[in-house]
DNA sequence: AGACGTACCTGACCGC
DNA sequence: TGCGGTCAGGTACGTC
């Protein structure tokens, strides 16, 4: 599910609760996520405060007050919500809780609940993560940049580095068509499969093209419809989280609104031709496209 | 190096 | 109602 607008709008909510709150007591139902959670994650973690969140690609970047990083990948499904303390609903899951998480009310509620947290504010905090294609590691001091998750990754798509030139310089002799070149986190930090057929449909570009073939004029619109596309989702998020997470404290999911994305035979956006928009299928996973707006 | 397929995990949905 | 197949927004890793 998250791509980096969804990251970004989990960022966001969590970071009133998160930033400059020690995190009081931590709990796992489980030693792994996708991969095991690292040597001592727990008593590492419990106790530290945390100075500031951030956001790489689709990595949560939490700095703790003496320099280490916890990260969090999200895989498909994985969620935050935010418990409010004595609220109908923590009410509630204490009537049911069935796993023994932390005393005090507050528990693994939820049947994939896997991380538990509660900070010095009283604030709790639940991971939880239905696949468990999400993940969690500690960067020590000084070791962020050559983190085997972070070292490798493009630039953010929002930055100044994410530009027509890098572009150009990446898609060099590749064969890959777009759809697979910008689903490559090392070309761009934070694209999925989602937001890579929006951001194609945005810039007119055929998600067939052979990556190689990009010329100057369509790197640019490439570039400025990637942005168009996470800018217009990211002030999507926003909303959710005025109007929606604030009332569930669910961070995670919110809905938006595709030009193409899961619209197959349906007009794209702004269109009325008999067509509609075709799902075809690249490496495994749905491309949705327009082919007469798309070259 | 780069392109490709497969694995990981659970749940929803569809046709029979 | 049950059952098997397919699909789902992620990354890692093996092979050619």
């Amino acid at each position: 599910m998250p791509e980096l607008p969804e990251v970004e709008t989990v960022v966001r909510g969590l970071r009133p609760v998160l930033e400059k709150a020690r995190l009081a007591r931590v709990s796992l139902a489980r030693p792994d996520l996708r991969f095991p959670l690292p040597e001592g994650f727990v008593q590492y973690l419990t106790g530290r405060k945390v100075k500031t969140l951030s956001r790489r690609g689709k990595y949560i970047l939490a700095t703790l007050d003496e320099g280490t990083t916890w990260i969090t990948h999200l895989g498909m499904s994985g969620r935050f919500t935010i418990d409010a303390p004595d609220g109908e609903a923590a009410a509630e899951r204490r009537a049911s809780a069935g796993q023994a998480g932390h005393e005090g009310g507050f528990a693994f509620a939820d049947k994939h609940d896997h991380v538990l947290i509660e900070t010095d504010k009283g604030a709790r905090l639940r991971f939880n993560d239905v696949r468990r294609f999400g993940f969690m590691d500690l960067a020590a001091p000084g070791t962020l940049d050559t983190n085997r998750h972070l070292a490798e990754l493009g630039p953010e798509p929002l930055s100044r580095a994410f530009t027509a030139e890098h572009l150009l310089a990446e898609a060099k002799g590749r064969t890959a068509p777009l759809k697979t070149f910008l689903l490559d986190q090392k070309i761009v930090a934070g694209l999925g499969n989602i937001y890579v057929s929006e951001a194609l449909f945005s810039a007119r570009l055929s998600p067939l093209k052979p990556a190689g073939e990009l010329t100057k004029v369509a790197a640019e619109r490439l570039v400025r419809g990637v942005r168009r596309v996470l800018e217009a989702a990211i002030e999507a998020g926003g909303s959710s989280l005025r109007d929606y997470v604030q009332a569930s404290g669910e961070l995670g999911y919110f809905q938006h609104q595709f030009a193409v994305y899961g619209k197959e035979g349906e007009p794209c956006e702004g269109c009325r031709c008999e067509f509609g928009v075709e799902r075809i299928v690249q490496s495994g996973r749905s491309t949705y496209w327009c082919p007469r707006k798309q070259k």
